[in-house]
DNA sequence: CCTACCGATCGGTAGG
DNA sequence: CCTACCGATCGGTAGG
């Protein structure tokens, strides 16, 4: 019985993403030590190198599946929506949902894209500009159609980006609310923010007004 | 002519607590060095300890610093409100002024609480709690008075709180919007999510349903 | 405010 | 995946 390739290697790649993770969290890049994230999945820091090319890497390659899978989940859910106001409210249930349930890798993200190098950096923020554009084309969308009348839509989006993206900031599994329901508190705030299916007569009370 | 007393230091003092609040902004507490610290303003590392007790304290102060103001110029704001819509409007024009001014300040304080020693950290922390209890004590009062009806003041204030500190983030002075623009925005966004002033029909979408 | 220095520790590599 | 090690640098102190 030849011992499958790499069996025990994915297991301890697996620990040391998560542990790499509560490290980046709570010590940022520059205070956790590679010898400290050897400790915790049992090896020698010279090994480490079997698993990164070196500790940019490791948080480069942190990043950059963050934004991935965020940006999957947000494509597949926007899969098929044929108004601006689903697309709205898919967008919102994808990021607050994301936000909370990954809030540790968010918050890390936010925090240590000023730790990447000059390119690293450059393609990280270019994966984030396009997955922000992604909301500002529905609300662009939705002015189209006349679901809504945003009159900037590129603060309108840093706005609802900022409100929805703080969830990761306070929310805890187990605590008052469920994800499910955060997800409809933020659908409906942004609905009062849009008026969307308010009354025909108060046009006036726009977002960024 | 004897020297006045610290004139000298004085300065020195001051370009230090600038230098760094670059430097943490940047690099972070444990990424900033204090040889990268005195050479920014032109001493030695060792006779930073001159102006500080440690690094740690250094951090700690410039922490304290920017609480304490944020507290004092909301305490001045709210003096004298008479009515819970007037508190409101007094917080968010105070919380997003500051938080647009004093972006890079605000901004360290939230990514280093982690840095802070235990000690530290349990003061800043508790300050920062006193501040958030204001905004809930407002949020509370206008429930009791029938300004508006907030289901969960708890959760309602994380949500405020977060939409308003975000502009910290993206706000560039010279952009498209003067910080009293911003203010006005969040106002008017705060108060649609509370129905301010709204029509006295439709009761049912409230903040945190 | 400087010189000179301390012990500790860092990220990373060589060669198994 | 380990041992042994590299040069570099860290926060902090002694003694002016």
């Amino acid at each position: 019985m030849t011992r499958t390739a790499g069996s025990s290697g994915e297991k301890t790649l697996k620990a040391l993403r998560e542990a790499g993770l509560q490290r980046l969290y709570r010590q940022g890049f520059a205070g956790m030590t590679l010898r400290q994230l050897a400790g915790d999945v049992g090896i020698q820091a010279g090994s480490l190198y079997n698993y990164f090319q070196n500790k940019q890497h490791f948080l480069f390659e942190l990043l950059e599946k963050v934004m991935t899978d965020l940006t999957d989940e947000m494509d597949a859910r926007l899969q098929g929506v044929e108004t601006p106001e689903q697309a709205l409210l898919a967008f919102i249930e994808c990021h607050v949902s994301f936000h909370s349930s990954r809030n540790k890798e968010v918050i890390v993200s936010t925090m240590e894209l000023r730790s990447l190098t000059p390119e690293n950096y450059t393609v990280i923020v270019l994966m984030r500009d396009q997955y922000e554009g992604r909301l500002r084309d529905i609300l662009e969308w939705g002015n189209r159609t006349g679901c809504w009348l945003v009159p900037d839509s590129r603060v309108a989006t840093k706005i609802i980006l900022g409100m929805m993206t703080s969830v990761g900031s306070w929310y805890r599994p187990g605590g008052r609310y469920r994800i499910s329901d955060l997800v409809l508190i933020y659908q409906k705030m942004v609905e009062n923010q849009l008026r969307l299916g308010g009354g025909p007569k108060d046009a006036s009370p726009k977002l960024a007004s």
